[in-house]
DNA sequence: GCCAACGTTGGC
DNA sequence: GCCAACGTTGGC
């Protein structure tokens, strides 16, 4: 079992509209960076992930989980791209802030900080316990 | 709206 | 295979 971050704009793609594709979940399409891609290669089915606004709220908003197992991308017929599909679980009951976290010291490492740019990244099980006690997230 | 950081592209 | 130019992302 892994822990991961998944970037949007709200714009883009919202955590509400995650939430209203219910348990069937959704593509996570559109990556177009290798790292980000090959994060999600090595994603399987049940691992947890965060759900991250960037841009204006900056903010850990929501819980996800992967639902499908990485597939081709079917935003492009180009074949280098591949995508999981995730289900929102739950909402943070209080967002965890960009800010928040970076105010945290058990967290100065985390991908979120130090690679604002990469749009799919890792997170530790060390790390993704403390947001989740920062966010107020109860049992899952 | 600006700019720094980063990834990708293409000429050599 | 190097590197300059360019485009994009995202924090501020």
């Amino acid at each position: 079992m892994r822990y991961w971050l998944f970037k949007s704009e709200v714009s883009t793609w919202s955590w509400d509209q995650q939430v209203a594709k219910g348990e069937a979940g959704e593509e996570w399409d559109g990556v177009r960076n290798y790292q980000a891609r090959n994060f999600m290669r090595e994603m399987e089915v049940g691992d947890l992930g965060f759900f991250y606004h960037s841009q204006k709220e900056k903010e850990i908003v929501g819980i996800v989980e992967v639902c499908a197992a990485a597939h081709p991308d079917s935003s492009t017929d180009d074949d280098r791209w591949e995508c999981v599909d995730i289900r929102a679980v739950k909402p943070l009951p209080k967002p965890v802030t960009l800010e928040d976290c970076k105010a945290e010291p058990r967290l100065k490492d985390m991908v979120l900080i130090n690679n604002s740019r990469l749009s799919v990244q890792p997170v530790t099980e060390a790390e993704w316990k403390i947001v989740c006690d920062m966010g107020g997230v109860g049992k899952l």
